[in-house]
DNA sequence: ACTGTTTCGTGAAACGTTTCACCGAGACGC
DNA sequence: GCGTCTCGGTGAAACGTTTCACGAAACAGT
């Protein structure tokens, strides 16, 4: 163990409730003593232990995140903001990842409330987080990214339904007439949503749904469906991990998207910038999501009792070369792809 | 606050000592006791204060770990695992991203010292770690990724000279005789190591260094080198960061990767196999550094007091279309690139 | 019946802080 | 010269655990 506060007393000739004192500005205290008790702080090299502070004062300045997948490029920036964010206000962050599995994340849940966290942001695996959470909440959650069927939490989300229709609006301005759409899991709130407000908006443009789940490899429905000879003109993925599969699979099976295949993805990445032709993707604004999980989060540590509230943001959408307009006669104003006549 | 020992003791008619052996399930207790024990916590809903727990006994089970950016894929998937690896052995994680600053670095190293950790795993913004470590080592601790000019710790990281070396030969191998080598900043012991590697295998084939820096945008120098006529035959990018922003430029000039101008990247990540062509790119294996981290961590918390090991592991490069043989009036092996006459 | 030994359980002392009531000593008003 | 403040500082009681020495049975061996 490193030196306690007894022993910088001892050394600056003062009680250690003088010491602490000079530590938290708390009281008012004279300039000599504070220097001697800074010194001797120094010189021991003293570091305050925060099991025995928070202990005692009740406070704990330490907030709790839970991810559902850490991988997840959307996920770390979030977390990375929030580390930030939290960082600013004095906060720790103990960071959990769920790695997917609910009864990974309601372990976790039930194991951090040890450390008495001030707070908590969860980014739930499924709608299921009211049956996963112990009774009687320990600390104030907002619920983040994804929605649960329980409605005692502050949440904060994105507004999926308006954004997928823009999508399907878009396709079927180019001219699409059947799309399908492809989503990991209907259980997960957003992919619920985003399928809703896609068939929402499908007017003149037929959809067809298939959900692929979490595994490394695309199920074989889905690839049937990608490489049969009355495989969709138009592809719509509702989620990262999907667009991702259905990418490495038209890569082998050498379709290519914005030529032979409109593709189309929620949660953009870096990626779908780069790829040519470029994707036409949903981009949803993760730093804004951690800044108002924290401002939320914030309010309800300083003891707001105001009804549970709920934030949606807005997704950006943009439109790039793998939707071209489906007419195969007119040039395409589709940005990178070659013209045509490549297939041996 | 929640129900405490106090309480649990009570409503069990046991004495607090009792609870606590049941719950540590350390000195034998009757069978009868134990029910009546697990009862009133379940009832009570009692949850363990940790502050309290690891105060007395002297233990943490809190492992810190800090990493430059937690933004970046490589990062995000080393804490993943770790993440993932500590619970295993009981631990949690306070983890911490300095956003590739040394001062924020410094601040949060010697604030984590307040919770007491186990042990630390760091991945330095710099080789200067050593000057910004606080005085008097307070737990194990472990360095990952890259080398701190100090060698007082444990270290794991990446072959970065022989993958870079393999680089540089198989480009020459190819027909390149000239090569721009970019990289962020050589202060990086990654970056220098590979530069270095780099220039090891440099027979017959000339090597052009350049340092672009973690700006947003490609510094002028790098994009007049780049666009000018007399621009490089090859670029071989060094890490991530330079690998987008160079990729970004060329994308913007209109200089096709593979076609124009042979490329080779450092730090793979899942993109730059799904761009067409496929970029020829070193992968480090990060599930195993942080394995490999966790392991000599364990280790020193375990009371091993040998002197510092470093291990050094294996990079994987694979060699894709995006170098090509340098001889154009051959027909290409490369990968999904169009014939040829695509520029008007 | 008298020791040992084992088994099961308890009271109380830590761990390193914060906080609160209290105290001595000047300063001040009258 | 006497109360009354304020200022600066202190001792000791918490906070919720773990741990340790110790006791009270119960049981076995002589």
């Amino acid at each position: 163990m490193g030196p306690s506060m007894r022993a910088v007393a001892d050394r600056a000739g003062v009680s250690v409730a003088t010491v602490s004192n000079v530590l938290n500005g708390k009281a008012s205290v004279a300039p000599e003593i504070v220097e001697r008790v800074r010194a001797a702080v120094e010189s021991l090299g003293y570091v305050r232990d925060n099991r025995a502070s928070r202990l005692r004062s009740g406070q704990s300045r330490l907030a709790g995140v839970i991810v559902p997948d850490l991988t997840n490029p959307m996920f770390a920036a979030f977390v990375s903001t929030l580390e930030h964010l939290a960082r600013l206000d004095g906060f720790d962050l103990v960071v959990v990842s769920a790695r997917n599995d609910p009864a990974e994340e309601a372990a976790r849940l039930r194991s951090i409330r040890e450390w008495r966290p001030a707070g908590l942001i969860v980014l739930p695996c499924d709608g299921a987080l009211g049956e996963r959470l112990p009774p009687g909440l320990p600390a104030p959650l907002v619920v983040a990214d994804r929605i649960p069927d329980d409605p005692r939490f502050d949440l904060v989300a994105v507004d999926n339904g308006p954004a997928a229709a823009a999508i399907v609006r878009h396709l079927a301005a180019q001219g699409v007439e059947h799309c399908l759409v492809a989503g990991t899991d209907l259980a997960i709130s957003n992919v619920r949503e985003r399928w809703e407000g896609a068939l929402s908006a499908a007017r003149g443009i037929a959809l067809e749904l298939i959900e692929v789940g979490f595994g490394d490899h695309a199920p074989p429905a889905f690839v049937a469906r990608l490489s049969g000879p009355d495989r969709p003109r138009a592809l719509f993925c509702l989620d990262h991990e999907t667009t991702l599969a259905a990418y490495r699979l038209l890569a082998e099976r050498d379709v290519r998207p914005g030529d032979d295949l409109a593709l189309a993805s929620f949660d953009e990445m870096e990626w779908m910038r780069l790829v040519a032709p470029a994707l036409t993707a949903v981009r949803q604004p993760v730093e804004e999501m951690a800044e108002c999980a924290w401002a939320m989060l914030g309010r309800r540590i300083g003891g707001d009792a105001a009804p549970p509230q709920s934030r949606r943001l807005r997704c950006a959408v943009t439109f790039r070369g793998s939707t071209p307009r489906q007419v195969p006669s007119r040039p395409r104003e589709a940005h990178r792809t070659s013209t045509g006549g490549r297939r041996p």
